[in-house]
DNA sequence: CGGTGTGAAAGTTTTCACAGCG
DNA sequence: CGCTGTGAAAACTTTCACACCG
């Protein structure tokens, strides 16, 4: 109905998109969702780019991977454009999601308002632990883990988190591939081993941590009037 | 004393070294700790790199930013790498870090045990709810933000955590700032403005989906026999 | 005008391939 | 031998710069 650039269904992704392309687009949708909320109604790549701290022609760049959806001397629609990324990104369909491991870090991420802000929703929790079976955290049940491949199936949930301690996490990737899983984030901190069809994505805190330690130990030579005592 | 092959504090970081280098080396750091864990004395670059996904090639490249550690025809002494890489990232020395915000998230790090695996450890935590300040978690007590900049200029705390609902991470960050952090890592899903000598490492649970989301369904043309109905 | 979309150029990162070493 | 270290080539990503559009 409406005329936006690129017909829905569409997406003329013939070659393959860049990972960090796909990653830019995440933050761009963002942004323009934020800059919505604040009842901005247009955006130009230059404006979108400095928010960012990124170019106007990587953002025009970044689009163009995916169609055309902006208007020569007007910028893009901020409306049609989180449209068209959320197609992209495919959340504009709901994303149940299973989690295997209902430890600290497993309750305060079921707390988590912002997933639901992408329409993800963490579907069931499961733990290897009977005393924990059972119980209700944040309101949802915690699942013994044979119920893993019933609940995957009969819900067709295609994504799954790995919360539990790093010696269990091998275990917990191989019952989300054998149930079906095809994408993993993976809070662990071990390389997980998987077939090629399934997708992960890995957040180690101590791995974040380390890249601020080198850069900020290495930081010798930036700005201006370094005096290093005075 | 021992003959590594680059001296300490030699580092020969010449030019700058890319950001997906370093996060390279975390990842052969942590898998080499693994290793060594596991008796294993010496590997060569291209069994590190099968391990995790990469050639043999890139390994010896990332290794090379930094020195000469390997043995023509032996490969690398587990041991040595892994003191040269925590050399190269800065974790043989502690790094005490700050937390701002004692929600869920920020109790759950808390309890996390792998910050210590690399030498970081939460030295102190802040909230601005006055019912929070006070109270203990995980052992370690919440203080009000007022307390920030004697905190870390007497600890001499370089790094913070901002875990502060998303309207609130701003202002987070520039109390870091005026406190004298240089590197923070931030858990809120925007993006921070900071002066260009603090560094930031983002992470955002609904990006980290959204990656997945749009890799599955972008799933098309993988592997072999994909016929869509049969 | 002010802004998009896009080839072509520049810059960066990865892979190749091989000399050299114990 | 088996493996490192490293120039040179290939592949990929970003920036430039400009035709075109409303």
């Amino acid at each position: 109905m409406t005329d936006s650039r690129t017909q829905p269904g569409e997406t003329p992704s013939d070659a393959s998109v860049p990972k960090v392309v796909v990653s830019r687009i995440s933050l761009y949708l963002r942004e323009l969702q934020r800059l919505q909320a604040a009842g901005q109604q247009t955006i130009s790549s230059s404006q979108l780019g400095t928010l960012l701290g990124f170019s106007d022609a990587q953002v025009r760049k970044d689009l163009g991977f995916f169609g055309q959806f902006g208007y020569p001397g007007v910028g893009y629609r901020c409306d049609e454009l989180i449209r068209a990324m959320r197609d992209i990104l495919g959340t504009n369909q709901p994303w149940p999601v299973v989690m295997l491991g209902a430890g600290n870090l497993g309750q305060a991420l079921l707390g988590y308002r912002g997933f639901g802000r992408q329409n993800f929703s963490i579907a069931a929790v499961f733990d290897a632990d009977p005393a924990k079976v059972g119980q209700t955290i944040q309101g949802v049940r915690i699942h013994p883990l044979d119920d893993l491949p019933g609940i995957v199936r009969s819900r067709g949930i295609r994504l799954g988190m790995i919360v539990v301690p790093a010696e269990r996490a091998q275990e917990a990737a191989d019952l989300l591939v054998a149930a079906g899983v095809e994408g993993i984030v993976n809070f662990a901190p071990v390389t997980l081993t998987l077939p090629p069809h399934v997708d992960v994505v890995s957040v180690d805190l101590a791995i974040e941590l380390e890249q601020l330690s080198f850069a900020v130990t290495n930081k010798l030579a930036r700005s201006l009037g370094d005096a290093t005592a005075s």
